[in-house]
DNA sequence: AAAATGCTAACTATAGTATGTAGTTCGTCT
DNA sequence: AGACGAACTACATACTATAGTTAGCATTTT
């Protein structure tokens, strides 16, 4: 089963903004109060999440929903 | 049971953009192959949706999802 | 070695989809 | 003006797909 481009494209960039900002997957987790492994399926493209979710992890990133599209 | 903000700011978002482009939620519905009722459930912020479905709606509306927030 | 991440599998909550009906809005015609 | 129909939208409800959440162990990275 193929990922969704746009599912591979998000977790890239939460990816990239968690690993500029220097902490784990479980550092997010707690700050977005998200599972740890939940994390990781998002950025492995695993799972198609909410828009309350969008905007948890955009909060515990410190940055705006747009700045992960 | 109060509505999330962030769902009712999207679903304000979507309406105001329909709108400006003068299609009805019907149209809009068929654009984004999505239902007709689901469209309204989304501008009346009773829907929690889901990243695919956020992509759905932008290209249907022929702008960036970037635009949605 | 320790810390971080990957991955599988299960369960439960809720998003996604659809039908039917009621209510609204808007122009047109007496 | 008010009455009428037509197109659009709201709302309740129910079903089925899948998102959300967690636990445990494997693998990778530092």
């Amino acid at each position: 089963m193929g990922k969704k481009k746009i599912l591979v494209a998000f977790g890239d960039k939460v990816r990239e903004i968690r690993k500029q900002k220097g902490i784990s997957q479980e550092e997010l987790s707690y700050k977005a109060d998200l599972h740890r492994t939940y994390i990781g399926m998002i950025e492995r493209a695993e799972k198609n999440l909410t828009l309350t979710n969008i905007e948890k992890i955009a909060k515990a990133l410190n940055i705006e929903i747009k700045d992960l599209f």
